[in-house]
DNA sequence: GTACTTACTTATTAATTAGTAAGTAGTATA
DNA sequence: TATACTACTTACTAATTAATAAGTAAGTAC
């Protein structure tokens, strides 16, 4: 315990900071378009600061996704999510999509780095592959008792449904950057419009 | 006319050539990922050949999208796809999808340049709102009349479904990229489910 | 107060980037 | 045969890239 009655260190945060920045950076421009140098200026501190906490942008670019990874474990199974009903829980996952839409049309995690994935350093591949399976399996149980519960309507099976529809809001994040929100509108009410409203008949 | 009875040239085709080539790395890799320097590589060339051509990146990549938006304008045009009922125009543009599935995983030129839109010139920018406009416009046409026909079932707009769909194909192409084709296919065959057996009933 | 650690900065390297200028070989035209 | 154009190559520049090494100031441990 190193500071066993007062923790005097708030400037000790340059580590978070570069993650948040780079982060931001990574989702508003893509892996490839920002630099130790765009960090460094933007946090005002010298390129080799960057270095010295994520040796290389390797280390960087993982750290990042290992975090995504992580916060999308907590937030998973947060009582305010976990405990929800099917119907409720696929909601709080557009209300997520809405933020990072709402939010400079920030693509999400997946969407940034799909398309260069092949340049990406093989950690970076591993955690996102895991990243993108944990969120289908999680979605794909959460239809799966919306169905069963009939308050949520798909066809096929849950599996396939939960690809489809993460893959529909990954994309949709993009439209929205190539043109405005609309469209990213437009496609979760669409979502909205097939799977929510179970038929009111019998 | 330059040369009235003999075309004596294949050499002259280099400006192809870079182009193929810059249009498979972009498809593969990003636009941020090649350099004229690669492109040089793999034509045999000295990058200053490229730069003849193509002064600057952004004159090569918008060439790429502007060669994209011309064969759309043609593929759509062309009697054996607009000839078709909705339902098998439909699977036409799926089989486009499923080739650049096939070949490599390539993820179609929207998806390509999604994440890094910000960082792209402005021209190119233009054209590939303008290819993804046309594209959305055309297969709403041809879901209107699917479902006027009765051959094509969805609920919402054609517009609305249009956009979806489409999103969603980008969307499975970049999944297909991460883990393999597998999920492409499932996205595809959930597509078909959801929207090309009319019901049988009534 | 000495030793050690943390969190940097300064200075530098090697590689790569897009882009340019000038030269040249081959072909076509007059 | 002179002229000019096409399609390059050679040689270069300036900027940027990730990364490293060495130094330093401030704090902590004992």
């Amino acid at each position: 315990m190193p500071t066993p009655t007062s923790l005097p260190a708030p400037p000790a945060d340059t580590r978070i900071r570069i993650l948040d920045l780079a982060e931001n950076l990574l989702l508003e421009r893509g892996f490839n378009a920002f630099s130790y140098q765009h960090l460094a200026r933007g946090l005002g501190v010298k390129p080799a600061a960057i270095h010295y906490h994520y040796p290389s942008k390797d280390d960087l670019g993982t750290a990042i996704v290992v975090r995504q990874l992580r916060r999308l474990r907590k937030w998973r199974d947060l009582p305010r999510v976990a405990d929800l009903p099917p119907a409720a829980q696929l909601e709080a996952l557009l209300a997520v999509y809405d933020d990072h839409a709402a939010h400079e049309c920030r693509v999400c995690l997946f969407g940034a780095l799909a398309a260069d994935f092949r340049t990406l350093p093989a950690p970076m591949q591993t955690e996102l592959r895991t990243f993108n399976r944990e969120l289908t399996e999680w979605l794909a149980q959460v239809l799966a008792v919306g169905r069963a519960t009939a308050t949520l309507r798909f066809v096929g099976s849950p599996a396939a449904k939960a690809v489809q529809v993460l893959t529909t809001l990954a994309g949709a994040l993009q439209v929205a950057r190539v043109h405005d929100e609309t469209p990213f509108q437009v496609i979760v009410g669409q979502l909205r419009l097939e799977m929510l409203p179970p038929p009111a008949a019998a």
